[in-house]
DNA sequence: CTGAAAGCGCTAACAC
DNA sequence: GTGTTAGCGCTTTCAG
């Protein structure tokens, strides 16, 4: 069944067909009922190939999400799957582990399936406009920001909580809570990436409340993966360093660095108390339930479509949402008598 | 920069450029080197529409997915996407609520899509060859089998896990723990998919080592989300029946129902046991961590990739594998005195 | 408003 | 082995 038969059928010319597809508006309201009458009645479908050959472009929208074990970016791929669906686009998505290169690969992934625009879950903050001439598409940055690059604003998106206040909030909390000696967990504090960024928040936190930085309360732990928050903690309780409370950069470090503390023989939070940043679901049920600073997971997934969409339809320029990330109260946060 | 470009450049036909392109033999090794060397020169990507409408079909395999919350399933959707990709195909991805039908979506998806083959992850178990003729492409059942329909074997394929066994084996493990009162967490026992070959596998093992079956230790969740496994275990509390072990019929529902033990003033393991099936990685870091018999899914995702591609490719009948699952041992069952 | 016809870039006969 | 050519199904001028 193609769009001749259905014009054979109508008694029309293809061209007419093709202009009722494309809801033109110059067909004659006759016309445009037969045809769309013949179209239904056949089961006509339009072939996506032959569209995208003469039109040359495709209707594939990549997403590039960087970092597997992240829980919080699997939560956000469906609602982004969901949306870019119902705007009648074809999702192509690309996973990389944290050691490769997102731009690298969302280039590759344009040349090679032809994508109208790119979504990077998660990615570096320093892109500079050179690199970024590799995409030839609009992009935008879902949960994460462009804070120590070069990039004009008008020339890409972003949508992302704020992570130095966010980072800033939930240490803030731990002070107000009592907590001097506060411990911190970051992949690395200097990676130009979300992880400095709420070191920056930490270390600021402590500062306007008149704490100072320790640096031997600082763990470096070299990855995102539960296996490094684990890794994290255990090094930490090495160094017998005291401390009261720690400040964990994501939801599943914090639970594995609740399990090292255990480990250990700490109590949470009787003997340290653990806050942390993203607000997954599963954080609910842990023993103890965890205290966390929760991301708007769908407002973020949706609305990273929606501006998108927005750029390639409409040609419209960079757009930056700060959706705010709100504290969830668990049990792992002792206030100090 | 098209084929035709490419040939020009060569001083060479475009059918010979083709056949470089799709390493045909009939092609003299000198020129396939020209060619190859000016692809390689000018970037060359062939257009995939312009392939796709003269072959009349696409590169797309169909991934559909029911049950967002399955952490597991997302665990498989990262190797699955690395898989098909490596094989040069492209993956479309559909995410279904349990309450959606897989086979109408699948459907829908074929047709919207153009697919070449369709990957099930999680569906009945009980199709019938009048229902399946809705698919018109290859497709693997991917951890799941049709235990209580009554496809031809060599009408599709399938990897899973046997399901009876793996609970059957892990509701063993309990009672040579000593356990007599084993509670026990489903969906729905009758749902002719999962849950029931799972009950079964439960009641067998009872019936094997000389236990009643007692309904009052039988909870229905109505759901596989964290939310449900909680609220089965609240309601088994509220019963007042004793017991002193639990098989749940998934982690994720086993995280919760621990939580609802604990939220009743109940210890893991001291006052009841728990075991589960999955092995997801998170589930080293609980508090217990969790006994629980670890499905292999890599092995799963990527023989289910091989699999399919082999009934695209080559038109091969319907494989059935059935990867072992094996037990992790946890903090979460005790051995009775 | 409508139809005829020219491609979009590629593959696959078919000839040489 | 290699080149020529006829479409694949659709959109889009360009006439009418």
């Amino acid at each position: 069944m193609t769009i001749k038969d259905i014009a054979r059928q109508c008694g029309v010319g293809v061209s007419t067909v093709s202009r009722v597809l494309n809801n033109r508006p110059d067909v004659s309201e006759e016309v445009r009922q037969k045809v769309l009458a013949a179209v239904e009645a056949n089961g006509y479908i339009p072939n996506n190939s032959a569209r995208d050959l003469v039109k040359s472009r495709s209707d594939a929208i990549g997403v590039v999400v960087r970092g597997t074990g992240n829980l919080f970016f699997s939560a956000m791929i469906k609602t982004i799957s969901r949306e870019i669906d119902r705007r009648g686009y074809t999702m192509v998505l690309r996973y990389l582990s944290s050691s490769e290169d997102e731009v690298k690969a969302g280039a590759i992934l344009e040349r090679e399936k032809k994508l109208r625009g790119l979504l990077f879950l998660g990615g570096r903050f320093n892109y500079m406009p050179e690199e970024m001439s590799l995409i030839g598409v609009p992009y935008v940055c879902c949960s994460y920001t462009n804070s120590f690059g070069t990039l004009k604003e008008k020339d890409f998106s972003s949508v992302s909580i704020d992570d130095f206040k966010t980072a800033y909030d939930a240490v803030t909390l731990l002070i107000n809570a009592g907590h001097k000696r506060i411990a911190s967990f970051f992949d690395l504090c200097d990676d130009h990436s979300i992880s400095e960024l709420r070191y920056e928040g930490y270390c600021a936190a402590l500062k306007d409340h008149g704490l100072p930085l320790e640096e031997a309360l600082v763990v470096q732990t070299g990855g995102f993966e539960m296996e490094d928050g684990y890794r994290g903690m255990k090094e930490l309780l090495q160094r017998g360093t005291s401390f009261t409370a720690a400040f964990v950069e994501s939801d599943m470090m914090a639970i594995a660095a609740m399990k090292a503390l255990r480990d250990g023989g700490k109590r949470v939070p009787e003997d340290c108390s653990v806050i942390a940043i993203d607000g997954l679901a599963l954080t609910e049920y842990t023993s103890p339930t965890l205290t966390t600073m929760v991301q708007p997971c769908d407002e973020i997934a949706e609305e990273s479509v929606r501006i998108l969409l927005d750029m390639m339809e409409n040609g419209t320029g960079g757009v930056h949402l700060r959706p705010q990330a709100h504290l969830r109260n668990g049990e792992s946060v002792r206030v100090l008598p």
